[in-house]
DNA sequence: AATGAATGAGGTTTCATTCAT
DNA sequence: TATGAATGAAACCTCATTCAT
């Protein structure tokens, strides 16, 4: 017998673990990561998140699927509305820079993983980010047969927007110790992770049309 | 009164641990790595880390400063023999893509490093790492005055180039467990590094060009 | 919600860890004392001593703090209830002698203190002294005024007491290896160690009254 | 074949090391000691320790030798001179003050030593110590022959007089630290080691002559 | 005699996990 | 459910001692 009431402070509790715990797996690595600090900040007994959730693999795992959930689902509808492979592709690369920014922290563990081998990784997000290249396949077909897009390889175009969009987000804390010299450039330093972004979704569109 | 044969061993030693423990930082992170396994990997005993070399934290940095050093040295050379400045980029392309190609384990830690903000990252090495940034800088330029490349963000095309060559790198693992269906696509999916990051190159390229 | 068995057990180990402690870093000093042996002997996870009082050097100064403070609140008592400064001057001496008695170890831990100058000894803990020291110049000052007391350096007198008293604790087991000859010296040298405590008290009191 | 010059070279290194060792012991003990230490501080090769003397247990019985066959030494001399009871036991405690003033570090390591219960010890020295007490014993039964002196425990005056001159050593850069309030009592804190070691002197006759 | 390198045992501390209440 | 206490394995680091040159 669970009360509503119960059950409700059950899943705040259950969020609040996963919260904190993305948090600190973001900023600190599986490895770095201490459960002790997950339940401090978590204002949650550390016994509770072995009750709830489960051992510190669990955990991570299920932050993975937290943020991914939460993140693919978001991410498949909207491509569909576009018309032209150009629109798509926006679409597509809006999504995923939207995505990436919503989840703090999202993009960190990611990029971690990633130089891990993703050993961690569960097959059903390997299986999701595979949907996502086979959308990109697909716009970029299509593109090539209707004429506007070059011939490229999908994986490379990938690993740029992917690629870019992660680092960008990372590596942002970083660039502001970047010492740089002439006054426009160090304006250009300053200016915020979102016009790097929309730069850069400029610079792929550019590298996939024929001709801008 | 060292005699030769020792002052060789020696530096052979410290060369054999720092080697060793780029690979396991590169694997396991920083707070993954273990002083063990290194010792035992680098068939040295664990006291002698911290007497030839110090205790982790120095151990990684000087992991970093041997990476950076050797890195960075080869790297500014080649450029200035190019002419036109895409010969110019596409030389500084592929030192980048030479560099860290040359330094497995070197990625992913670059990586893991952005993750964590940098925090551990010597200034010297953000210098280093800004003088590059401010060599493209020289080179879009340079294009843009003579009327070949657009213009662009330098640094939205450093995070291109930069953020795809090392998750094709740090990827390369996790990629190959994509499922992917059309067997044209499962081909291109298997290909050899080498050839994403030739065609991320041209890309890139593609990018800045004013028209390809 | 804590039973208040949970506490009463708390206080218990906290209390079995501080008394163990006490013994051994008496027995080896600080940098002799062992941590393992401290957890072992107090039948405690070693892990507990860190989870409830903290490192080595916090369990050291923890150790003071327990002796003295134990100590010095029983001390301050009992000599107001004198009335001659000759009775005071007793009473405080006996005080010293029962303190010291009645803490095992905190001899040979003031001692080792002392030999080191007492780098480590808590400022709180120096203002206890001092203000033992305080009461000495009272008790030495009234009694010149009354006449009864020579004129004498309270700082010699103190370093009298607490040293011999100490020395007697701390030399025991020492005393007990000297050879000595005639027959009526060998029993004195077996005497208890009250005993030549009861002596030293005389000749505190002989060497600060005005004629025996 | 050993040449002079060896040989003087040979015990200067002993003598450095000896000297060395010694100050470090003082400091921090027999267990807080490092190999390491004293041989960079004596500006010797660690393992030359070993060759020219022995493991840290021989060491340290070394310097304990070293201490105290020179004391012991130049203590048993001047005795006989002195005339009355009472002037042999000025002279008796003059030259405990004088012994103990002129071996900086003796008095540390002879403290830490008692707390340990002297297990190490070596019996010559406990021997040694044993005829000094005996030295105590006879000026004490002349002077009580003689009616000069009361009738005394000489363990009792022997605790007095040792340990209050070590106390005086040791305690002394405590003693800075004390709070003291009235300025007369301030003065007094001050006071050079050798005042409070002559104090000690006057209150040690006084304590035993018959009247003052 | 002298040096720097090496060894192995052991010391302090941390941490994921479980237990008792 | 929730808590503080407990556990044991292992991680990092140190240090006396010895070796090779």
């Amino acid at each position: 017998m669970v009360s509503k009431k119960q059950a409700a402070k059950q899943a705040e509790t259950r969020d609040k673990i996963l919260k904190t715990a993305e948090h600190i797996f973001a900023r600190d690595g599986y490895a770095g990561a201490r459960m002790d600090e997950i339940a401090r900040m978590a204002t949650v007994n550390k016994a509770m998140i072995y009750y709830h959730i489960g051992n510190k693999r669990v955990l991570y795992a299920e932050v993975l699927h937290h943020i991914f959930s939460n993140a693919i689902e978001r991410f498949q509808t909207s491509i569909h509305n576009a018309s032209t492979p150009e629109e798509k592709l926006r679409q597509y690369l809006r999504n995923i820079i939207q995505t990436i920014g919503q989840n703090p922290g999202a993009a960190a563990i990611l990029v971690r993983e990633q130089a891990t081998g993703g050993a961690d990784f569960p097959d059903v997000i390997i299986k999701d980010m595979s949907k996502i290249i086979m959308m990109l396949v697909d716009i970029l077909n299509q593109g090539q047969r209707q004429g506007s897009f070059r011939e490229t390889n999908p994986f490379a175009v990938h690993m740029l927007a992917i690629g870019a969009i992660l680092l960008t987000h990372t590596s942002y804390p970083i660039r502001r110790r970047f010492p740089v010299e002439p006054p426009e450039i160090e304006r250009q330093k300053k200016q915020p992770i979102e016009i790097t972004l929309k730069d850069i979704e400029t610079l792929i569109l550019n590298a996939v049309r024929k001709n801008g």
